[in-house]
DNA sequence: CTGAAAGCGCTTACAG
DNA sequence: CTGAAAGCGCTTACAG
């Protein structure tokens, strides 16, 4: 059992208060010079550390935040949370971390016991449109930032990027490459990500003039098999598509390997872009054209924006919206994966 | 600010300990029945839920664990964190994570700050050998167990795989392909995986028969760039190898992205094992052989034996060591990449 | 000026 | 049988 002040208390002669206030230098504390050069060698070799349970019961916070997920082992998680820890941990707070695999119940149940633990804020990236946990939060008057989606526009603060002038700078990319039938993997419609990427889908056909075809959309989700299964939908049609424009680079992933396994050569028969700009994106051959999504940065902003809000006590529905960065590459520009090119060792 | 005990008796006109007993279903209370369902009424009209932080501080444990680890955009440390959450979700702990980069100084702080906040327990896979933070750990008693890498051999609480064995078999492979001259990419001297691997390399060299040479022996770290620097390295020798172990999958993609940035043909040219079994390795092309780690299971089983100690308050020092297994790709077998052979779709 | 007391919100051994 | 009290370990307004 670590050492308490009443323990120390005892060992110096004082009063526990007494130590409490050396320990947090507090500056209205008269004391003499040696009680306290005697109270601070014993804090020190005793490595003393308040209690932070006893502190936050007493003090009403916790330094704790959590984040909540759809899943850490996807990389635009992983990099959201580092984020926050980023943000987090050099102001004292520790973070909890909560993977929902996208089950409204799992999310709420987290909530409930985020909250029996009293953390003192809550970053969701895992919210869906009208999601009764974020109405929750707000009734409940729990300091909160939403992340990447939103639950009802507006309402919350909120950290993400333009998604459907993302999608239409990636559906334009690919009109502007000459292609005409794009077709388009497309979230859930329960999704904020979904319903506006499909939007800048549409939005981008229209300005074109391309009239949209009903068939060419097809809902993968935002998982691999989701895309592989849409796209085999997509190049069975008679009048396939010559483009993809995926609402995530997972499901682009699944477009991309059913590609390859019919043969069809990436750009040439099929365009495929992406969203997120994960890792893996960058990797594949050819290398995936896709949206950069700043998740490390949606991290660090939300944690500043959650922050804000525990310690003024206000809730600023502050909406902080990133603008989206087309990332060119292989599957849809031949010789645009320049970092691939033997070339580029050879000339050593 | 969530309703207290202390609200609801006033509400009903009982005490507060009758209310906490309704509450927490104590078995030895006797009480009207009137009354009760007066009270379990308002208990669910109210949502109420104890504050975590009182509780803690009253019984004494938090029903919070901690995960350290390197890092989270690791996919290891991701799957592992999984396992970890798994296994602690349904039993009513929340898991904090924390980030050290490898530093030793930010794993040190991270642990101050997690035991003044007095989690029940620590998961650490961020251990280097004769860590003081873990002698620390097991001098202040507080429930530890480490993962993947341990500190001091057989004195903590451990879930691991047999890392020499990997390193055997993985070189073994190498060696029954026909691989005479085999380098290895190897981990720090200071990390338990590092030195067990290399150890485990040069153990099947010399139960072949083969005489190591030490300048095939780079040290390449744990990232991507080590194992392409000191791919370079072995590639520009006279008498390069014709194979490469590395120590983990991001130093063998290292290895792999040199080779094919000079064109080398793999696994013609060169061959390729890594360690782990991240995702990331059936991606590549050709798919990496690698010797599978169980992260998720390592989580679940981190879990269940700090479960075990905080539940018992003993410090039983088990060892969970997994048996490693090879998993062949075409990076060192060609045709081995069996899914992405186009007759596998064709048939449909 | 500084020590003693109250109180954060619980749980449970104890007294009436 | 059931209500009242003690106490977990802190912090800080308050009384002496």
């Amino acid at each position: 059992m670590p050492v308490t002040l009443k323990q120390l208390a005892d060992r110096v002669g004082v009063h526990p208060s007494t130590i409490s206030r050396v320990a947090n230098n507090d500056p209205g504390l008269r004391i003499s010079p040696a009680t306290r050069s005697r109270i601070e060698a014993l804090l020190r070799e005793t490595e003393y550390r308040p209690n932070g349970i006893a502190r936050g019961l007493k003090l009403q916070q916790t330094l704790a935040l959590a984040v909540v997920i759809p899943d850490v082992t996807n990389p635009l998680f992983a990099a959201l949370f580092r984020g926050v820890e980023d943000g987090a941990s050099p102001r004292g707070y520790n973070v909890v971390l909560c993977n929902t695999d996208g089950s409204p119940d799992r999310q709420r149940s987290h909530l409930a016991s985020l909250t029996a633990r009293r953390v003192d804020g809550v970053i969701l990236a895992s919210t869906f449109l009208r999601d009764p946990s974020v109405r929750w939060l707000r009734q409940q008057r729990i300091p909160h930032v939403l992340v990447n989606r939103f639950s009802d526009d507006g309402l919350d603060p909120f950290v993400g990027s333009d998604d459907v002038m993302g999608a239409k700078v990636a559906t334009q990319h690919l009109y502007a490459l000459g292609h005409r039938r794009i077709a388009h993997l497309a979230g859930q419609p329960t999704v904020s990500t979904g319903v506006l990427r499909r939007r800048g889908y549409l939005a981008a056909l229209a300005e074109a003039g391309v009239k949209a075809d009903p068939k060419l959309v097809v809902e993968s989700g935002y998982v691999e098999d989701g895309g592989a299964r849409g796209t085999e939908r997509l190049l069975s049609m008679r009048d396939r598509p010559t483009a993809i424009f995926a609402v995530n680079d997972m499901a682009a992933v699944g477009a991309h390997s059913v590609a390859r396994r019919l043969g069809l050569r990436i750009p040439d028969d099929l365009a495929v872009v992406g969203y997120n700009n994960i890792p893996l994106a960058g990797r594949l051959i050819p290398g995936l054209t896709t949206v950069h999504v700043p998740a490390h940065e949606f991290g660090i902003m939300a944690t500043r924006l959650l922050l804000e809000q525990i310690e003024s006590g206000q809730r600023p529905a502050r909406q902080v919206v990133f603008q989206p960065q087309l990332v060119v590459r292989g599957s849809t520009v031949v010789g645009a994966d320049v970092e691939l090119a033997p070339a580029a060792l050879m000339q050593e």
